[in-house]
DNA sequence: GTCATTACTTACATTTTTGTTCGTTGCATA
DNA sequence: TATGCAACGAACAAAAATGTAAGTAATGAC
């Protein structure tokens, strides 16, 4: 989101992140607010006024810093409708769709380990 | 992994990651390195020596780091032997065992959702 | 003409994460 | 006696991520 320094390590070291699949996926999702904000445009539509209210908590910059990315990388889509006061309605790509049932699946995962870290 | 000053927002922010089974499980491999060593840790024992040689551009400091909040996640057993010069060997706990597969699905969709961008 | 509305943007501050450099331990080998 | 080894730890610095506070635009309602 902001300028990087080249020749930083931090940078340099971007390749090993970049070039895995895996890491490549978890990089687009690992944002703090991300998977919330794409389990909640699951199966709906919603305006950023909607999320604002949903994530109450979650500043505005950071909220529109998240969705831009998330656009970015090809998981929301922006309708912008030419009115006043504006009106934009976030959505879920397809790739964000198939990620859902993965997401499932790491969420029941975490719960599991929740249980297991609990008991020891 | 340093101190935390308490009532900042990020801190109190931090329970509704915390209180999402699926935050809660990326929070657990979200580290830079985390996956990385979670893969090449998989059906594996290894030595910090020979994960060191591994990531050869990760700094120990890092390495040790990430090691340590696995193990505390209960994600790696450590195991040292009382050698000199030390011996220590990393292996997957069976909770991240169970979580190799959905990293799997998770990097395969990495893949296709890299494919997908390069085309727009 | 003032105000409320919505979806932002900007400048700045704080907190966290990652990286750099150097030191430690205790024994074996040269 | 000096040196190397493995697996760190500690002090510090840089970079990134997140948060704070304020402002903007265009229009309709009052």
């Amino acid at each position: 989101m902001t300028a990087r320094k080249k020749n930083s390590t931090y940078t340099h070291n971007e390749k090993y992140i970049v070039n895995c699949d895996l890491t490549y996926a978890l990089s687009m999702i690992g944002g703090r607010w991300k998977i919330l904000i794409l389990d909640k445009l699951d199966g709906k539509t919603l305006r950023f006024s909607d999320l604002k209210r949903e994530f109450y908590y979650v500043t505005e910059r950071m909220l529109t810093l998240q969705l831009k990315a998330l656009e970015k990388d090809g998981l929301i889509k922006r309708k912008a409708y030419a009115e006043v006061p504006p009106r934009v309605e976030y959505e879920l790509t397809e790739m964000a769709m198939a990620l859902s049932p993965l997401l499932k699946q790491l969420s029941e995962w975490g719960g599991r380990q929740r249980e297991q870290q609990q008991t020891s």
